[in-house]
DNA sequence: TCGATTTAATTAACATATTAACGATTAAGG
DNA sequence: CCTTAATCGTTAATATGTTAATTAAATCGA
């Protein structure tokens, strides 16, 4: 009646991810691209000159990952980075044109795959795995259990 | 109406993960393990003697990463590599008593985190989500596109 | 205005993922 | 039997994840 291991949060994801990852990569692999790297592309589509740190948040990559990623990109003339001038510490991140032919090329390949997994479901069951899993990441951290991070 | 980035199924699963892993995470590295050995231990927890083989497919962790993690785990003790005698291929991996001893300990913990992560919904919700998950990962791949990798 | 405190990006050190290839064995087939 | 194909564990090369620390720049308050 407790949580078999097999049926715990962390395996159900992983085992989700390993079964549906693989049409990705099949894809990107054919563009010389890794998930990641694509992720950023992805990002760069529709928000032009975005900050490390929203990149970061935006592709759920950390950052410090992002730094080789990204070096990966520059060394591919996929993207460039531009350092503010307001405030010097940050630094922008943009697609070159090089890079938004192939985020236009990728892109609708990639739509199709998510479009095939989402149709393995209904749209009700869908929406519900969706919702759910929200829900579950909500409740995540937010009760530190009785580990007394209290006084700080 | 297409497939937003961020609801995209990839997208989806790594937010939860990284919403709930860091509550794994913090119990582990109490005990100086990381999830991946965490999970090895768990699987040789039920099943005293496994060959490599079995414990990639049990812990979703791929073979060559699987070396590492045990080679670690070995140098604490935790686990032994026993050569198999009737195949001189196969390796079993085993606990030792003080894995089995420091799986007693853990396990109780992560089964609370499993718990208290799936009381975040209702269990209908939950069982939704793992048979919806279930579902479209048997969905994937199972269709290979038009990418023709057809005869062989 | 100066010093303590943040913040952005990066580096460092270690662990794991991904894909391909390799060596030792074993199973199959002719 | 003996060659060939398949299997198990492993190594290799590259990319990424994780956590802590570092550097440079900006901000805040006495």
């Amino acid at each position: 009646m407790s949580v078999n291991f097999d049926n715990s949060l962390p395996m159900i994801l992983h085992r989700t991810l390993d079964a549906t990852m693989p049409d990705y990569r099949e894809l990107f692999a054919r563009y010389n691209l890794t998930e990641q790297q694509w992720r950023i592309l992805r990002v760069l589509w529709s928000s032009k000159k975005v900050t490390s740190v929203d990149l970061s948040n935006r592709t759920l990559i950390p950052a410090p990952s992002l730094v080789g990623v990204i070096d990966r990109l520059e060394k591919k003339d996929l993207v460039t980075r531009v350092r503010s001038v307001e405030d010097r510490r940050a630094v922008f991140i943009v697609a070159t044109a090089k890079g938004r032919a192939l985020e236009a090329e990728v892109s609708p390949q990639v739509t199709e795959i998510d479009q095939q997994l989402r149709a393995s479901v209904t749209a009700e069951e869908w929406q519900v795995m969706e919702r759910v899993l929200g829900k579950i990441a909500l409740g995540a951290n937010a009760a530190p259990l009785k580990t007394a991070q209290g006084a700080k």
